[in-house]
DNA sequence: TTTCATTTTTGTAATCATTACAAATATATA
DNA sequence: TATATATTTGTAATGATTACAAAAATGAAA
């Protein structure tokens, strides 16, 4: 965990003021690792901070995207996800016991074949199954 | 067009009754092949059915993606986008002028590092970025 | 064809995630 | 301290989707 000494600082990195509520909110997607909705990190906090308002993680977490220190999970159709980890890399949902796993892949062996001249800014790959410690 | 001629057969072949509703959204997507949202579809189809409803939209494609002759696009957090290619393929979406691109990708040499023995079901890629029309 | 059961469609209301917005609070600056 | 600016909060609005029950269509049996 290498934002666990000094979450400010690495806010005020990415030009972001540290107020309690986004360190608070970036310290849960460090600790967590739970690609959580809204709702989750919401549910959570407001233990700390009884006068947390829902609208504030929204916030909080559009700004943190819009710096690109979260990414955005659309696994699921329903639910937004967030992750703190912004590194290239996957996710996988096991249909049975709804956890998310990350994965590592190689982006240039995708082998693209017709987006000649297209710039490609973002990728997201989504995978569904059955997770290891569910099959039987 | 493969289905063109007979998209009554095809349903039937995939067990789905070919009711009058549900072949003109079938025939819709076949047609247009623009990856469209609930909203496009009903209301382009409501023209030639006066008392279609909504829900029947939400009902049908539901239908269709559970028996696997179309699939859920979630290129975008907000709107949901349907295919009739349910072929193994991905989708790019422009952030200038909004247009979804399919393209075609390995699967095989995606070299996952980190899910051995996990059962992969369903594969979604999504690209986003600035199609070859857009960039000046 | 008529009757009855089943399937499909429709319309309305409910749900739920997200956004808009303005007031309240906190922070920074002069 | 006074003032401007940024952030948070709470409520209301939006918009996609789902729930649900009545109406309509379809199919099978008599």
């Amino acid at each position: 965990m290498k934002f666990e000494s000094n979450i400010g600082d690495y806010l005020k990195e990415n030009e972001i003021k540290p107020s309690f509520q986004r360190i608070k909110v970036f310290e849960y997607l460090v600790d967590k690792m739970n690609h959580p909705t809204v709702d989750m990190i919401y549910k959570e906090l407001v233990n700390d901070i009884p006068t947390l308002s829902k609208t504030t993680i929204y916030n909080t977490l559009k700004l943190f995207v819009e710096h690109k220190i979260v990414s955005v999970v659309n696994i699921e159709d329903n639910e937004t996800r967030y992750d703190a980890d912004v590194s290239n890399h996957g996710h996988f949902k096991c249909s049975k016991c709804g956890k998310l796993y990350d994965f590592n892949y190689e982006n240039s062996n995708l082998s693209i074949k017709n987006l000649q001249n297209f710039k490609i800014e973002k990728t997201h790959l989504y995978l569904n199954g059955i997770c290891v410690n569910c099959m039987d």
